[in-house]
DNA sequence: GATTGATCTGAACGCATGTTCAGTTAAACC
DNA sequence: GGTTTAACTGAACATGCGTTCAGATCAATC
């Protein structure tokens, strides 16, 4: 086994990676060719075929690998004391984690389509999981008697929707800080549970 | 002139703008070949462009037509007495209005990047009339002293990303009525403005 | 310094793409 | 019923697609 040390393929590989995630993100999956992302990494078309399968497991790594990041960045947080003081923890771990992967998040939420049944399945099962985490927050806030909810699942989409919207218009050089927009949506969450 | 009475064209015309409008929000702009929508109106691809004069303006045609169907739809809206009766109202037509329309609205949000830089432009135009409108309710609840928000701007966006939100979840037959959606996520939109 | 094998090239494969256009069809008119 | 012409077909165009693979390259090993 010759060139393991010094092999290009480990930098290669994430580059191909990279080079995929930045370019679905701009153009879309089906917008964007085998032959463009060569070229991004600087490589031939068919040296790809070294570091993925095909074209679809490509785009299925890109999300699995983003969702399991969501996954265990959330399950590293300090347990919280009080569904209060959760809600403010998942509040500002979503806006944090999301806005730090405008491009993840951008191909998480477009892309579900371009997914083989299979593939979709897999991802949705690890949405669904994230979700499921803040319905039982706010299920236990509520009966704790700190909240009040008639439907603590369709808070979860409304309050998921609003904190993930903070993508399509935060720049980081606007007028508000990441800082003040994670206030100002944490007041809002609070608003939208209060009891 | 002959062939103005009971020609093809009438029917045909919008038959191709239906089948596109349905076969982008399925499978996305850039995977729905002109052969597909031609074969899902029951002709050559080449007649096509008897009705269109090419693939970009198709789908600038079916987002334009849907953001002024909604700005038109919002016009006629009857004058509201206060902030809040506007609140409501916007609240109320806005989970109406897109969910009534899943395949436009979900070609408005995913397919803006298949735009060229004008018809891009044009689209986001319409898209601020509308989001200022509501900033202009939130302002003048503000002013009045019945709602209190530190930043409409940013509260416009956040409420519009969750009453939009309604779309990827809400199914007909589901457990909610829409009319209850509507009632829950109206209480959520005033306490988030709550003075 | 010869050998090995991971890495990559470059060409090829069959197929699909958006668009054009000469020619066919058939409904509406005089 | 002959003429007109809108509506459509079917083939062609250059180009690009995902994927495969024989062969070239060359760093690491012995």
């Amino acid at each position: 086994m010759a060139r393991t040390q010094g092999s290009h393929s480990d930098i290669t590989g994430p580059r191909v990676r990279d080079a995929a995630r930045r370019l679905i993100a701009r153009h879309g999956f089906a917008a964007v060719s085998m032959r463009k992302i060569a070229a991004e990494v600087g490589v031939q078309a068919g040296a790809l075929y070294n570091y993925i399968p095909d074209k679809q497991s490509l785009l299925f790594e890109i999300m699995q690998a983003h969702m399991e990041e969501l996954l265990t960045a959330r399950a590293d947080l300090p347990e919280p004391g009080d569904p209060a003081q959760a809600l403010e923890q998942f509040t500002r771990f979503h806006i944090r984690f999301h806005s730090n992967r405008p491009d993840e998040v951008f191909i998480a939420y477009m892309e579900l389509r371009n997914l083989t049944p299979e593939n979709f399945a897999a991802i949705e099962t690890m949405r669904r999981t994230y979700e499921d985490q803040l319905t039982e927050i706010l299920e236990q806030g509520v009966a704790a008697g700190m909240f009040r909810l008639a439907e603590p699942r369709v808070a979860t989409m409304a309050l998921i929707a609003m904190l993930t919207g903070v993508n399509t218009w935060f720049r980081e050089e606007g007028r508000l800080s990441l800082d003040e927009v994670e206030q100002i949506y944490l007041d809002m969450v609070r608003r939208t549970v209060a009891a």
